[in-house]
DNA sequence: CAGTGGTCTAGACCACACC
DNA sequence: GTGTGGTCTAGACCACTGG
């Protein structure tokens, strides 16, 4: 896998030969490559910036990290391994429903969350679309950060129109326990139906902040919209969730199945 | 937003600045940028290497396009646009199922999709680890990769334990307009229960040539595993969606509400 | 201090699509 | 040909960490 010296090295030959090495046995996760002057030797003789320009190729696909001055390392091969999150599964209706933060604490995790509630005027568009509200009528948000040991592991900004939320318990930038869709149900706003969409792309810079995301994560946003009896949105919540620390999971019980096709 | 000439233009500067650009509306989608020479300039004179280090962080961010030798052009937002597709999304059980040709045909579109069947005594691993063969049996895997107008559009690996499918007309290589799920019922091997399991990454370079991703191209992963009364499953689904061509969609009708804390 | 990666420069050559 | 982006080079300076 090293050089021969026969071939010509460019970028993409040298990522694609690091990037063998890597997912072989060569190294291990956390190892040290060896530094880019070394490497611009072992490839014939390139200069340092094809080298960093095939480290760059390799760092953004979330193979390496880069710690300076110290070099780059392998990071972690695929996480895959992360369970799925409760408070991403659709459960059962009867299954027991508790709040983030006892369940986690259950689990002997230590999850956090930050709530702040705002009224707005301006939605983002993607919200403005699913909420429909009535022209001139403001919003409420509630944004919440949840960590889970010091680790941001989710968004999720909830937004209500304000003649819904005003005056309950969705406007306290508190923990609500019974869950939001009760409070809501209590003021005579009852969710009958709710529609998932994710949207998979790449973290905008200040996503990129928030959550923590080392280069090359790509985040799967979910678009939660609930609606009344009559088809009016009560809520759409906007949730953004790293790739590297879920799997999204659904359950499709019972006959008769959801057959599609040749079986999605 | 030009350049004052005050600041100090370097690659993250000038990325930032025309990612403003390109996020508010001095940019429409599909719009040409400044060739690489102009941008010299415009940012303060500095080198063309910095100008192409801004543009290819933009263009990991999947907001740009290059092509060569026409320049750097807006890559459409999120083409949230595209419609759910029905092969991912849960009808109701009375609903109408058609085949993906027929299905789409009638949209006005132009699908194609490739069909092979192989057997397999290697499962990629997360697959053996959801199907749970015996120890030694071999499996059938359908292949199939689906066209839109000539752009890939997913591909879906469907795994069946051989012993299963041996037989029926999961083995022929050809559109299954019933539905496999219905061959396999026919065969006694009834699904009653599935789950679909969601993994969000970056894609393989394999996958990137598969799918004719550009840069910057998330995928969506899904693992669709089938299980019969007994909990046994019968078949595993390996699909996968390039995230800038689709949205998933589900459906979460009727009430009690699957309620989920404070309301994802 | 020395060594690392992060950045920038100025120049060069190439492949390609268009005129 | 001309102009574009794609690539590579050789050199330079900086910021940071560690010995």
């Amino acid at each position: 896998m090293e050089a021969p010296s026969t071939r010509k090295w460019g970028k993409v030959e040298i990522a694609a030969d690091l990037r063998n090495q890597i997912n072989h046995d060569d190294y291990e996760e956390g190892d040290k490559l060896p530094t880019e002057e070394a490497m611009r030797e072992t490839y014939g003789g390139v200069s340092r910036g094809t080298v960093r320009a095939a480290l760059d190729i390799l760092t953004g696909e979330g193979l390496l990290l880069s710690k300076r001055p110290h070099g780059h390392f392998v990071r972690g091969r695929r996480r895959m391994t992360h369970r799925p999150q409760s408070d991403l599964q659709v459960r059962p209706s009867d299954a027991p429903k508790d709040s983030f933060l006892t369940e986690l604490a259950e689990e002997g995790r230590e999850p956090a969350q930050t709530i702040a509630v705002e009224i707005v005027k301006e939605l983002p568009k993607p919200v403005a679309d699913r909420l429909k509200l009535p022209e001139g009528e403001n919003a409420v948000v509630r944004r919440r950060v949840r960590s889970l040991e010091g680790e941001p592991f989710l968004t999720n900004d909830s937004y209500f129109p304000l003649s819904i939320a005003q005056g309950t318990d969705a406007m306290s930038p508190v923990d609500v326990a019974r869950g939001i869709n009760r409070v809501l149900a209590d003021a005579g706003h009852v969710q009958v139906r709710a529609t998932d969409e994710f949207i998979i792309r790449m973290p905008t810079p200040d996503e990129q902040h928030r959550l923590e995301l080392a280069p090359g994560t790509p985040v799967a946003v979910q678009y939660t919209t609930g609606f009344d009896r009559n088809g009016k949105p009560l809520r759409v919540a906007e949730t953004t969730l790293p790739g590297d620390r879920h799997i999204i999971v659904y359950e499709r019980p019972g006959l008769p199945d959801p057959e599609v096709d040749e079986g999605q």
